[in-house]
RNA sequence: GCCGGGAUGGCGGAAUGGUCUACGCAGCAGACUUAAAAUCUGUAACGCUUAAUCGCGUCUGUGGGUUCGAGUCCCACUCCCGGCACCA
């Protein structure tokens, strides 16, 4: 046989196989569907790099074993191509954005197509074509006609360098532009905006229902959403908004937003200070107020105070940076004991920290009883240092405290101050009489076990100190009675932690170095009526009492969505002096973007089409009087929250999807991507709910499945990209080893969701495998054998795709070449059997082998093969062979061998044989894997 | 800080509570070759012991626990990656 010559193969098999047509999807048969989905490319000007198809060989590999299980396969391929890159790149190079994204996209298909993907050309589909866009308009009216598409004046995020306004989600974390990182600042004007928010719950409660979406995604939009539950409070005349109304109480002052109204109006002696404030305040951008340690800073509304309404006491009142205008009231109750925050501005301005929520665990080990009260006592705990060593004092306990590691404590008797018991303390537990107090904690802490020797339950109530001793020259010796139940160690600072035993202890060492506020559950101090409550039973508690009002707030806001630029869908409203904005009429569909000279920004804040007066001025379709065209564009994820409903009915100019198409293709069965964790997937989840309850679509979410990848990096651990110059082209690798090779390797490099450097020397490794796969085909011939191998391969193939573990199902194919290479001469069903199994990741050199044997159609057309459940296993197995979990060799036995003919085999074994006990206790014998002899 | 995920040879990574390191890369030795590349074959955690094999011991971030048996389950800790972050 000749040898393996990629480049003969490749080019023959695709083109056949594009004349064929084997890959396109049927909209008129019986045979169950499956969608399957990639994130459809932005075709940029850069073209692909090799971590771009990662994701679309994984579905191609899975579209294939669906295709030959017998399933009506849809895989599709599109273009997302409106929007800012575009644009950009069109400016940049002096091309019009139409011709600029033709290229691109010419680019792009030619890159795949070498590739070798399975895609249903025919279905083809493009953000930016009017035919398309038409019915992204159309979603876009129908938005506007339940009044979820609105137009707002509110200050938005404005990008000076590129001339548009932005939605929140568009922005880095640290308010910067993410395509350009400029510096956005916020800008009043006039605003297209739809109102996400509305299906803020729904989106958040259907996450539960989408059981195959990675955790980590899920929890992304859980984060984006951000709802929170909590109370809105009076302090008089300022409505606060809080989760923690179980600390009210511990409010010691409140603080209020600086765009917040009442600080223009509340009547501070201090007015001309505030006013200095705020306005500092407005100067500084998004990224001046949250960066730089985040720093609190704030002033005091001198003369006003309000009324907390738990404690009915006076408080003053704040204007500070930390509060959001944005959120909640603009308002928040100041409880420095129990939020960070709080805790850091009361520090720096001195305002009084009270605790109102004293932690309080039951011991894990020796819970209370649920027979007996619990009774509270004070206590304390030191920690005493020793100045010359820099060790501390612990104590080791004995008897029935066996096992526990604490640091000195002991009760505080009737009559004695806190501070006189923990020198008492130090004096009988360690016998040191010149220890001094350092310093104390300040938070009360508590824990609730059972006192087994007395029999009673008892809840701690613990105050922690910090003390030192210079030297221990005065110690004396422990006398009998306290040794007796404790020893005396000392243990460096860094081992503390690992030696305290109950957790409460490890927490009270831990918060005595830590100045912060306490944030943890427990029970409510400090608090009237509610003392000795649980904090979450108090929240509700408390609400009541103060006549709290429940809420659910939001971090999502609404999606502003209009931009300031040319190349986007036009939004299809005509403004009229006397009607306002008027939707265009459906008829007229779609509104087309207009040929122009022009089409960088303005920078005035309008769309380039403003200036198109052919296009701008248009009839009212209400009054027939002329009016203005709406001239903002639609943002980039217009096109692509709706598009995988288009691949189900492609060419349909009567409606974006037919419904009879819907209802068989819907939803996707698969959609495979990365970056896209929260924008893309929180639009298009929240346009596919809307589309559900207009009736367009039957399913409440558009993916059922998800699978999120890891990228691809450069060979030197870095991210691809031109600037660095290590970018890795899939055009190269398929030239030099060929696209099997290449699609075999993406696959083999680590787990899918692994993100992990591309290795030139890692894809010689499957080359050498594909070249083995060829040279087996000489070894093809009538005999038997192989079978085990063979049947857990094709298990273990099959399981692996579908559960997106391609490296694994690489490895053993690996495995069983490896064996079939060993025996010489391969019987040929298991041959044609294997080469199916290859099929999906090697799709031409299987064509090219599968018609070497002989046939004559195409093996993607093949069935999937079968395994036989009997034959998975060999009947000739090594078993472990240990003696008290210890290894001491291996047997080879029978499968169905019984325990006792084991022994036997083992005890027969010259090497195992003497290691054997001449006696056992137990016998543990799980078949065909281990025996383990206890003695 | 909160939430999610993770830590296994020189590297990427395997491993239903049952022989840790499959598979691949790199390494080393050998074959073929004038030579190199390519290809093929073998080898391969660490320590002790041995002439060598054998043998013994130690190893899945750290410390403890459950179990006949733990990479896997439980507790605590450390570090890494990702998401969110002055969202009350």
């Amino acid at each position: 046989m000749k040898n393996y010559d990629h480049k003969d193969i490749e080019k023959k098999w695709q083109d056949t196989w594009k004349k064929s047509a084997i890959y396109t999807a049927s909209d008129k048969t019986d045979k169950p569907k499956q969608y399957i989905l990639d994130m459809f490319p932005y075709p940029s000007g850069e073209g692909l790099h090799v971590g771009h198809p990662k994701g679309y060989v994984a579905t191609d590999i899975y579209s294939r074993m669906k295709r030959m299980q017998g399933f009506n396969v849809l895989h599709p391929m599109g273009w997302d191509a409106f929007g800012l890159p575009a644009e950009n790149y069109a400016i940049k190079n002096k091309i019009h954005p139409r011709v600029a994204v033709d290229k691109n996209i010419a680019r792009y298909k030619e890159q795949l197509s070498i590739i070798g993907f399975d895609y249903d050309w025919s279905r083809e589909i493009d953000t930016t074509d009017p035919a398309y866009y038409r019915w992204t308009q159309w979603i876009f009216l129908q938005l506007y006609k339940k009044g979820l598409a609105y137009e707002s004046t509110a200050p938005i995020n404005w990008c000076p360098s590129c001339q548009t306004g932005l939605a929140n989600e568009d922005l880095e974390s640290d308010g910067t532009c993410e395509r350009c990182g400029s510096v956005v600042v916020k800008k009043p004007m006039r605003q297209w905006v739809l109102k996400i928010t509305d299906y803020a719950d729904r989106m958040l409660a259907d996450l539960d229902t989408l059981t195959m979406w990675p955790a980590h995604i899920k929890e992304a939009q859980r984060n984006w959403i951000g709802r929170s539950e909590g109370v809105e409070i009076d302090f008089g005349p300022i409505r606060v908004f809080t989760t923690r109304a179980d600390t009210l109480y511990g409010a010691t002052y409140v603080v209020l937003a600086p765009e917040h109204e009442l600080v223009k109006t509340l009547p501070a002696t201090n007015r001309a200070e505030v006013d200095a404030f705020v306005a500092a305040q407005k100067m500084r951008t998004e990224i001046e107020r949250t960066a730089e340690g985040k720093e609190k800073t704030g002033v005091r509304l001198e003369g006003v105070t309000v009324i907390n309404p738990a404690t009915k006491e006076e408080v003053p009142v704040w204007v500070a940076d930390y509060v959001l205008a944005h959120y909640g009231t603009g308002g928040v109750m100041g409880v420095p004991a129990h939020d960070e925050r709080d805790y850091a501005f009361a520090t720096k301005y001195n305002l009084p920290i009270v605790q109102v929520v004293m932690p309080c665990s039951p011991d894990p080990k020796n819970p209370p009883t649920a027979d007996k009260p619990i009774v509270s006592r004070d206590t304390v705990i030191v920690f005493l240092k020793n100045n010359a060593s820099g060790k501390y004092a612990l104590l080791d306990w004995h008897e029935s405290l066996e096992g526990i590691t604490t640091g000195i404590m002991g009760g505080i008797e009737s009559g004695q101050t806190a501070d006189e018991a923990v020198l008492a303390e130090i004096r009988e537990e360690a016998s040191i009489p010149n220890a001094r107090i350092v310093r104390e904690l300040g938070w009360l802490s508590g824990a609730e076990y059972h006192a087994s020797h007395k029999g009673e339950n008892r809840r701690s109530i613990a105050r922690v100190y910090l003390a030192e001793v210079d030297d221990l020259s005065k110690q004396g010796a422990i006398p009998e009675h306290e040794a007796k139940t404790h020893s005396l160690v000392w243990v460096e600072e860094g081992e503390v932690l690992n030696r305290l035993v109950p957790v409460h202890q490890k927490f009270v060492w831990q918060q005595l170095f830590k100045k912060t506020a306490l944030t943890e559950s427990g029970l409510l101090m400090n608090s009237g009526e509610f003392d000795g409550m649980n904090n979450e039973e108090a929240k509700k508690k408390i609400t009541n009492h103060v006549g709290g009002r429940v809420v659910t707030k939001y971090k999502l806001q609404d999606w502003v969505f209009s931009r300031q630029r040319y190349w986007g869908e036009p939004i299809p409203i005509i403004h009229c002096a006397e009607h306002g904005a008027v939707a265009v009429p459906e008829s007229e569909l779609p509104v087309l973007l207009p040929e122009v000279e022009h089409y960088e920004p303005t920078g005035t804040g309008e769309s380039p089409l403003a200036n198109i007066t052919a296009w701008v001025n248009a009839p009212c379709p209400t009054c027939g009087k002329m009016g203005r065209r709406e001239t903002n564009t639609m943002p980039q994820w217009a096109g692509s929250s709706w598009y995988w409903l288009r691949f189900m009915d492609p060419t349909n100019n009567t409606a974006p999807v037919s419904p009879a198409q819907e209802k068989y293709w819907g939803p996707v069965d698969v959609y495979v991507g990365g970056d896209h964790a929260v924008r893309h997937l929180i639009y298009a989840r929240f346009w596919h709910k809307f589309l559900y309850d207009i009736g367009v679509v039957t399913t409440v979410e558009p993916f059922a499945r998800l699978e999120f990848l890891g990228f691809i990096l450069a060979e030197d651990g870095k991210k691809m990209s031109k600037r660095l110059g290590n970018i890795i082209n899939p055009d190269d690798v398929v030239a030099q080893v060929g696209a099997d090779a290449f699609r075999m390797y993406e696959m083999f490099m680590g787990p899918f969701e692994n993100t992990v450097a591309w290795s030139t020397h890692g894809v010689v490794g499957v080359r050498r495998f594909l070249e083995r796969v060829w040279r087996l085909a000489d070894t093809v011939s009538d005999i038997s054998g192989l079978d085990t191998i063979t049947h857990q391969t094709i298990k273990k193939v099959s399981d692996d795709i579908e559960t997106f573990k391609f490296n694994t199902a690489v490895s053993q194919m690996m495995i069983w070449s490896n064996e079939a290479d060993r025996a010489k001469r391969i019987p040929r069903a298991h041959y044609e059997a294997f080469l199916k199994l290859l099929a999906p990741f090697a799709p031409h050199i299987t064509e090219e082998l599968w018609h070497g044997l002989g046939h004559e159609t195409s093996i993607h057309q093949e069935s999937w093969p079968l395994y036989d459940p009997s034959q998975l296993e060999a009947e000739m197995v090594t078993i472990a062979v240990q003696v008290n979990g210890k290894l001491r060799g291996t047997i080879l036995s029978a499968r169905s061998a019984h325990q006792d003919e084991v022994i036997a085999l083992a005890k027969a074994d010259k090497v195992l044989g003497a290691k054997m006990p001449p006696a056992w206790s137990k016998i543990v014998y799980i078949p065909g894997r281990i025996l383990n002899i206890i003695s």
